[in-house]
DNA sequence: TTTAAATTTGACCAATTAGTTAAACTATTT
DNA sequence: AAATAGTTTAACTAATTGGTCAAATTTAAA
């Protein structure tokens, strides 16, 4: 056996993020990581100290990415389309965090200092302010129609992720429970979302 | 005092609701009801069997609306520009119920006959097909781009939900923690995503 | 008013759960 | 090899939690 401290480290992950924090139990972990519950608070003091852990891994996953995309070179549309197929790629290879994250969230907003890291973060790079711009610069150009950024950006965000929260809706609703159908369906939302949303500003 | 059973429900709605089941306490829905524990367990007669009345009628009041929309009149730009803003509606009313209902739902998504039953209506009322044809019928009259059905259903619905999922980033990210701009942001939306949306297809 | 049924409560229980502790075991150092 | 430090475990604890039950109280029926 080698390095019990990371396999504690994926098992917490795999647990918290399928059960959530409330539903998630120090004992399972422990059987999942193959290992005694002791040893799980002489690597992490206490369960909220474990996930913490995992919380802000999984955060921090989700949402650099949006910062880099907008800093990168590139017109508007070249970057929408970049950032949707990235976006999506990703969450595709961990398909359940968004929701984690967005549950644990929502829970208590408030005793969350990461998500400040995450706010004063973007406020840095000035994320909005940057898209502002890359939109007044089309609109200048006549390429595109005006669209407030915290709309445009609400919208690219919502289409990328929404989907895979809602999951097991759409697939019921939509494709009969078959998954290979909703799998496809992703699969082509990597270009299909950029195309909706590129279609929808420009003129 | 009157009506207990009725109190219990609506301390049950509001405790489930934002700390989910895992994290709802029946000694707090008491408390919340203003009555003796004991008592939850003799109107409903566990935590499941009360968690399931709470959910079940989270779920209907989430769903049912899509049906009837788009069983209406009129053309398909109408139908989303109504759509769009009576859901937006409805979900501001009750912020909580979309994060609510799709988290428990993908903790478990198979102990759920209910969803059942959704799906099977969805499809009696063959809502895609329906949507197919509102689609057909503009592409034939040149007014709109083909879109596939399932895309465009999905759009609409991201689109109308994930602000309200995501409210602790976006407030955070875009409004600077300020509430009042956040609902500002929300109430613009009821005709800014049907704008999106119709631009998005529209030739 | 008396009786019976429905409602409400406090006290209690068994099971679960995060966390502790001391002992056993392993690897490393001297 | 002996000692030391690091790792792992089993047994245990205190607190929490869903649920029960019999008694008390209120409401409705006779």
């Amino acid at each position: 056996m080698i390095d019990n401290e990371q396999k504690i480290l994926e098992a917490a992950r795999k647990v918290f993020i399928q059960k959530g924090f409330d539903g998630a139990r120090m004992q399972e972990i422990a059987d999942e990581a193959g290992i005694n519950k002791s040893l799980l608070h002489y690597y992490y003091r206490s369960k909220d100290k474990l996930f913490e852990v995992v919380f802000i891994d999984a955060f921090k996953g989700l949402f650099p990415i949006i910062e880099k995309v907008f800093t990168k070179e590139g017109t508007l549309f070249e970057r929408i389309e970049q950032f949707v197929k990235a976006y999506i790629s990703i969450i595709q290879n961990n398909p359940y965090i968004p929701m984690f994250v967005l549950h644990e969230l929502n829970k208590n907003a408030d005793k969350l200092p990461l998500l400040f890291n995450a706010i004063t973060k973007a406020k840095e790079n000035n994320l909005l302010g940057k898209l502002s711009m890359l939109i007044e610069i089309e609109v200048q150009k006549g390429t595109i129609r005006p669209i407030k950024a915290e709309q445009l950006f609400a919208n690219i965000v919502s289409l990328s992720i929404f989907p895979f929260v809602s999951k097991p809706i759409l697939k019921g609703i939509l494709f009969d429970n078959n998954e290979d159908t909703y799998n496809q369906f992703i699969e082509n939302r990597k270009t299909e979302v950029a195309e909706f949303i590129i279609n929808s500003i420009k003129k």
